[in-house]
DNA sequence: CAGTATCCTGCACGATACTG
DNA sequence: CAGTATCGTGCAGGATACTG
């Protein structure tokens, strides 16, 4: 039970699924939009995160044959069940938010204090 | 709103932090009781890993003079709030597991045959 | 356009030793 | 017991160049 928990754990936490995951809430999107759509993520951890993602069924990858060659992304049934849980978490993140932060400013203003 | 929520999602992503959360599930724990209960984890990481999730005010850390020193370490009410949508995402990934391996297998199986 | 291949760097994390 | 300090390293992930 442990085991699989932390691998999709990982998955959430890691750097870029969660905003694929948002970039392709709406819909399909073709390789490059994603990668506009997230902005800074580079094409390497794209390609490999996608693939990853791909594999763990989160996302379909379809193939247009055509000049040149489109691919499109979008979210599977289970990769859309995702989306509840993350975005719970999302929520609860921005409802906290404030108080995330005074926590952090009072910590950060002792610790400089005592230095 | 993106940036507050990067950043819990890297705290629960992490390696130990959701752990902490559920070793203190229960009420307040000693650091060795932590550690202990986490097995694996090293002492500098969990140090650190207490000190990052006390800055941000989900867990606090009381100090009980006496020899040897003891130090107490349990959720805040932020710290629990945060269990719930953590829980749900758990729950999500051992409902899910099976079809995740099965498409982890599908994926590997097909690759495996492509080479 | 949608990738793959390669190189390079920082830093996350573990191991170990020391301290109040 | 509950930490800090220091060192070593594997690999996550960016930059860049090439390809069908």
């Amino acid at each position: 039970m442990c085991w699989p928990v932390r691998q999709i754990l990982a998955r959430v936490g890691d750097k870029w699924s969660v905003l694929i995951v948002m970039a392709l809430r709406n819909g399909p999107r073709r390789f490059n939009e994603i990668k506009r759509a997230i902005g800074t993520i580079s094409q390497r951890m794209l390609t490999l995160t996608l693939k990853g993602m791909e594999r763990d069924g989160l996302v379909r990858r379809t193939v247009i044959p055509s000049k040149p060659p489109r691919v499109d992304y979008e979210l599977t049934e289970l990769g859309h069940s995702l989306r509840e849980p993350v975005e719970q978490l999302g929520l609860w993140a921005i409802e906290h938010e404030a108080r995330i932060a005074k926590a952090q400013e009072a910590f950060d203003g002792k610790e400089g204090s005592a230095r």
